[in-house]
DNA sequence: TCATGCACTTACCAAGTGGTAAGTTGTTTG
DNA sequence: CAAACAACTTACCACTTGGTAAGTGCATGA
């Protein structure tokens, strides 16, 4: 066993995805990453040896963000309908929280076209895959085709994440206490418009 | 009156519009910007002083994107629930046909934290308020908060933004075929949405 | 004891960054 | 004709970028 896989490493980690996701991969530099953690960039790049093998290392751990709430909306024996809500509201409660994992996977969407390949088509496939199949068992959309209910799934993963990544801007338009109303009205709206989606 | 208000200058704002918008403020080089058009950078900066100077002048151009489309929706007289509807599909339908322009500014929600006060708060407050004035004109929300109202909007204008910048990943995931089922249903599923809202 | 290897450093490097300075055109205008 | 101006150019500048090379110090293990 290896209890204390590799310390440095995974704070270079930590801080590379915090900082990627509040800057994005160009603007963040392998020296400002390394200097948080008052190490020389070249300790950095003999760790991961290039910056992209960084970034793609912390996007690979992304993948447990999306498929975890997925995976915890589906614990107890719920209905498909009920399952499909519980998994949006945590997603919701999750991307509230913790913006930063939705801030470096918008930018991976606006980036990786550019850059592409760096993390190929990544898990998201996967993911959307497993979110069809448990809406398609609802019984809104057991008739319809894949790709509708592919497009009713991203619809609301898009309202939610947009949302998320929003709040800076927001808070400066309404003000901190305006911002607060609709983060608090946010996921009871998302209920209802998932409800009416359901019917 | 000036006819050719300034050639050059013109066609700078068009480039640097296209170029920020692939691959954000940090990714584009006035110098890149420049050569696309067989000009040198100081070229540029002579038009335009600095590369925040044209960033600001492109991103004060995109102001016209949102607010056209909610005008557009308004010429007939039309129901208050008619023109939301006619707003948001009119808003799908210019994000799909010309996703670069969301992507500038799903690209400014994410960085102007960073790059604080390069436009301000911009035209959104604006924007955002019209839309909301608009959605409380209708019976579901007429009785309801600001903020719901606000956050109901800003789940629709999330589903159409995230989904129109997400096309080159979609495509990569499901094939160019799979995306375009999802193109051709998206807006007949988001009409639903809108219409399961209003009742 | 000596070799191996890991984690890290200092010292570089070429390429590119945004920006300044000082012209060089060609056109307009008094 | 001369002055002024706009629209450029070439020549720099200091600085930052990601990355390489060549070590240094230290622990482990034969």
């Amino acid at each position: 066993m290896q209890p204390a896989v590799n310390e440095t490493r995974e704070a270079l980690v930590e801080v590379a995805r915090r900082q990627f996701s509040e800057r994005g991969f160009y603007g963040v530099s392998v020296a400002a990453i390394a200097s948080e953690l008052g190490i020389t960039k070249q300790a950095l790049l003999h760790h991961f040896g290039t910056k992209e093998a960084l970034y793609a290392e912390v996007l690979s751990r992304m993948s447990g963000v999306y498929t975890a709430t997925l995976r915890a909306a589906s614990e107890a024996n719920l209905s498909a309908e009920e399952e499909v809500e519980a998994f949006f509201l945590g997603f919701c409660a999750h991307s509230l929280e913790t913006p930063g994992d939705v801030r470096l996977i918008m930018r991976e969407l606006l980036d990786n076209q550019e850059r592409a390949g760096t993390a190929g088509r990544w898990y998201l496939r996967e993911f959307l895959n497993d979110l069809a199949q448990l809406m398609a068992a609802t019984g809104r959309w057991q008739d319809a085709s894949e790709a509708e209910t592919r497009a009713a799934a991203y619809q609301l993963l898009g309202a939610i994440s947009y949302f998320a990544i929003s709040e800076p801007t927001l808070a400066r338009i309404f003000g901190e206490e305006g911002l607060q109303e609709m983060r608090e009205v946010y996921p009871a709206i998302l209920r209802e418009t998932i409800r009416r989606q359901q019917m």
